[in-house]
DNA sequence: CGACCTATTGAATACCATCAAACGCCGTGG
DNA sequence: CCACGGCGTTTGATGGTATTCAATAGGTCG
């Protein structure tokens, strides 16, 4: 997990979108300053919470999910590092899920009170960190869309070509492959389908020579064939270099 | 129609979660105040524009949508009076979706320009306008968790829940009832199910004396019962009035 | 009065969930 | 060194929910 805490990844993030001054990468240093492990398979915010931080992720892959009545449980996005988890908790309260580390992660911890510091003096940033709520938004759009309309294949190839672009923006992927240390039962709930069904369909495409997976290591196989099946279309992350 | 063009809805929605300065009042009007009509079932915005403006409601239903490839389209958003339609496009571009007037809608179109000015002079009100942003976030999650993991009537009753309140909220709707003048059709796109699917459910939640609806007025006729069905709590459109 | 849109109904089918059981891998402890 | 247990993966069988196809009925507007 080394290479992935050398550089600050929500300055990566960023940098990818718009250019920074050299005072906003300082203050985006001191963001991700309050360092912090947690591990695996804990929950860090619990639904009903009302934090006065909000937490950055530095390494690792963390969930925030909701349980249903039957006790199904649905993870609505999965965070990467350089991903503010509860960047809305600064105005959101009390909060309507948790979060838990689907791996260990390294996080740090931003009092609300800094945020709101950042509001009344650096407008650009402002509107930076208002950016990373709205790509929030759009992938959670993209997602409904495709959980209402598209067949189990197509929803698991979009989570994968989603995230793959996402670890490649702060590093951590290359050459279509990323390590996914994540179980199928994880992938299920963040697709919304059964383990079982989630297993058959992985066979499918592997058996087609889309990917390959040994439970650590993804590697994309054939990008455009995924790509297709998925109907993915990297607009909504706005990885355009804009001044914003 | 009228009732909703009385007082500016945008301001209803906002000093329900906040208290407004005067001037902060006065913006507001003017970001209310360049207003225009958009006709039924015409397109305001379409995917792949890049707007400089941003839509805001003042009247009537519109919609946010995606088609798939195999031509079902899917409604993300359901947008009510008060609501900034693009106010993500401010930030996010090119759009990633097309926006549909569902009724006749009055609208009013908001430069960008001026929203950036907001966020350089008016820390408070670009937090509040932040919020918005993070509620629609927050439905975003709640109709994810919902279209991966709730049956049809359970989607079908949180939708109906979650609309009733957001009209309450800006004097559109009392004692269980609103105006919901969209076909069966719509209200599929915008779950995700079936025209004929929606039907028989719809039969079944009419039967059962949980609501009627003409294909106009719909009342819930047991609120309870309803929200029980759709595991409906409002918590996450944030009602609560605190200081942001 | 006819055209068109929406709602309604029934039948056949597809997709995915659930249930149940076995398999493989790996770490632990006797 | 091997037996054991736990966890994750794999497989097959069965059933339910929702889709699709197809046809009818109702309502509204020119």
């Amino acid at each position: 997990m080394e290479a992935s805490t050398v550089r600050n990844p929500l300055s990566m993030a960023l940098e990818r979108r718009d250019s920074l001054s050299e005072r906003e990468r300082e203050l985006l240093d001191v963001i991700a300053g309050a360092r912090r492990t947690i591990p695996a398979r804990s929950d860090f915010v619990v639904e009903g919470d009302s934090p006065r931080v909000s937490t950055l992720m530095l390494s690792g892959l963390s969930a925030r999910y909701n349980i249903v009545a039957d006790g199904k449980r649905q993870i609505s996005a999965v965070h990467v590092p350089g991903d503010f988890v509860d960047l809305h908790c600064f105005l959101l309260r009390p909060i309507d899920h948790s979060v838990v580390a689907l791996t260990e992660c390294e996080v740090s911890a931003v009092p609300h009170e800094f945020l709101r510091q950042i509001t009344c003096a650096e407008p650009h940033l402002t509107r930076l960190l208002w950016l990373l709520i709205v790509i929030d938004a759009a992938i959670f759009r993209q997602r409904l869309v495709g959980a209402s309309r598209l067949p189990a294949e197509a929803q698991i190839a979009r989570f994968l070509c989603e995230i793959y672009v996402r670890l490649e923006v702060v590093g951590l992927a290359a050459n279509h492959a990323f390590d996914l240390p994540i179980t199928q039962g994880d992938l299920g709930d963040i697709v919304g389908l059964s383990l079982v069904h989630v297993n058959k369909v992985l066979q499918r495409m592997r058996g087609d020579g889309l990917l390959s997976w040994n439970g650590r290591e993804l590697r994309i196989v054939d990008w455009d064939a995924m790509a297709a099946e998925a109907e993915f279309d990297a607009t909504y992350l706005n990885l355009e270099m804009t001044p914003r």
